[in-house]
DNA sequence: CAATTTTTGGCAATCGCTTGCCACCGTGTT
DNA sequence: AACACGGTGGCAAGCGATTGCCAAAAATTG
């Protein structure tokens, strides 16, 4: 039931509001922005005359004028990936309870179309959460220079990043798959221009070295199931009775590639994704992964970037935040030939 | 390399253009925005200043004075649902193509929530995608009237809108599960107010009368995999020996449960699902379903909105795309005891 | 009760771009 | 030679808000 009195067949405008309640616009851009700046009595009649339209600030013409646009841009490197399911629904909730919008960007993980993506969207949003960002370095200074930028899984010195320590846990998978009596241990890479397959990589050298084992590496695979075939037939011929995969997209992929084989997982071969996306507890067998806090990690994004915005919060103006992950066991696991140890 | 010769620490606006290229601000308009209405000289001059300037409009100040925002909104139920991921895809890859920019707002599965979504997008879209909407027909028309809009998987008469006929692929799933040699069969119903699930469920309810099936219906659940559990128990105590359920998110869900219980899917139950979303293939054991074609139904319904919006192509103005769904037969349907016939 | 301070509300400029209307120019027509 | 006309480009009026500045009104003070 909307009653539009002022019914010129356009929605109504801040005049409509001001003439219905005999003020002035400006004052009417005040009581609805600016609660504090008028008396009661004369934003109560503006309220009521607002409502009585249906009245609706125009977020261009506040833009415009304000340069405040109540958006905020999330750069994804691909929206069907699951593993950004989280982070989507993260951000997406955060914002909705600040009142902003989101403008959710594929960047197709290529570095030119979050390029080109930036350049539109600078003049059209507040901030920028990239994710993954596939960027140099030095550009993603220069973006945060000019504006509000948050970074996830990327670190950049200077910008403000969430960070989900997979690393730190890699160690742990790793000492799993050794207290199984694994002594080779494969680790089957990301996308090569991959910050977090670089960091993944680097923990999985050390930790390995540390706990003297034997390893591999292949790669580098796209992140997606059917890059699994591919890299399930070469961890076999690694050699190696044990994976660890850069994330479960590829992990469940080699499932099903070892499945298809006759490979019997983890009797033959044990497998570690990480990420714990949607569908990790349910592939066959369950995968044992790295599980990330993704959504906590998308609020976590947005918190910081809001601070960065709001002269409010400029106290709790953290500049990096590290969320731990933790692994969790589950099928795809257990000793080489089945036994029991 | 950012040149911004111009360079007052702001980003450069179309007079700076028009200031380097020597023409009026108006002329770098029209030149950039219709082409055919300038020399072919002057124009060449001010792409070459713009470039310079490493210029780019401000939506919002065209928005404005245009009326045109080059945004389109897409409402989601529920954008963690997989689902509705290859919707997102769909609608974000069409869009981009003809350049505009995706708003993307998730409406907790609640008509209250579209309400208001909807009074603030109106005014910052040129069009709205609404996905399985919860509101009424009556509102769904009014919206319709005043502001370009294409359902989802919500038929509303007079409304311009994308079906994904899953159930017309309902009856070959119950002949499957009759040639299978089942004679009873449960429907496992989603959501009361969906309006999939009542056209899922009356396609049942004729399919399997023609069949001569008994039919047992249970629910509503929640699309969520956490109610299989619910769901599984009751279905076990319906007595039949196999289910069609509203979606594989349900059906996922159920199959754990059947695990942990002990119950042999499909020895002792078989299991249809709907959609086929990710994880269907790879589940345990893998899903038979109704595969649905999403993403094509993201792009579809853009063209239908775009279709709406320019009137170029007012001529394909199609109200109504019905897409057709096929039956995908997997690991969870066999025969009763597990005998082949 | 006059003087001073604080509130409150209005005026008008401004944000960056689009677009209707008009003027001018160079050709083509009669 | 006078006139008409299509092609170009400029002028200026918006689009719908925000906000600095100012004046009137109200509240406080001595």
């Amino acid at each position: 039931m909307t009653l539009e009195t002022t019914d010129n067949g356009k929605p109504p405008t801040i005049r409509d509001v001001a003439a219905l309640a005999g003020v002035a616009t400006s004052t009417v851009s005040r009581a609805l922005s600016n609660p504090g700046r008028v008396s009661a009595r004369t934003r109560e009649r503006i309220e009521t005359a607002a409502s009585r339209l249906n009245y609706v600030p125009s977020s261009h013409a506040r833009a415009l004028s304000s340069g405040r646009t109540g958006a905020v841009a999330l750069l994804v490197p691909d929206v069907t990936n699951p593993f950004y399911f989280d982070i989507i629904r993260g951000t997406q909730n955060q914002l909705k309870a600040s009142g902003y919008t989101q403008l959710l960007v594929d960047t197709e993980e290529s570095a030119d179309v979050e390029r080109e993506a930036l350049r539109k969207l600078r003049s059209s949003s507040d901030g920028v959460i990239m994710v993954a960002s596939r960027m140099s370095d030095e550009q993603l200074s220069a973006v945060a220079a000019t504006h509000p930028l948050v970074t996830i899984n990327r670190g950049v010195p200077g910008v403000p990043t969430v960070i989900i320590d997979t690393p730190a846990s890699i160690g742990q998978a790793l000492e799993h798959l050794a207290s199984l009596g694994h002594h080779s241990v494969t680790y089957v890479a990301g996308p090569a221009g991959s910050w977090s397959n670089a960091k993944r990589m680097a923990a999985f050298d050390e930790s390995s070295s540390q706990l003297g084992l034997r390893t591999v590496k292949i790669g580098p695979f796209s992140p997606k199931t059917t890059s699994g075939a591919v890299a399930a037939d070469a961890a076999l011929r690694s050699g190696s009775t044990a994976c660890i995969v850069y994330n479960d997209l590829i992990a469940i992929g080699m499932l099903q590639r070892f499945a298809e084989r006759g490979v019997r997982v983890p009797e033959d071969v044990s497998i570690v994704g990480c990420d714990d996306i949607f569908g990790a507890d349910f592939c066959n067998p369950p995968l044992t992964t790295i599980t990330a806090p993704t959504e906590q990690a998308g609020r976590v994004a947005i918190t910081m970037l809001l601070g960065q915005l709001d002269p409010m919060h400029r106290n709790s103006n953290r500049r990096l935040a590290v969320l731990p992950t933790y692994l969790t066991v589950r099928g795809s696991t257990g000793p080489f030939g089945g036994s029991a140890q």
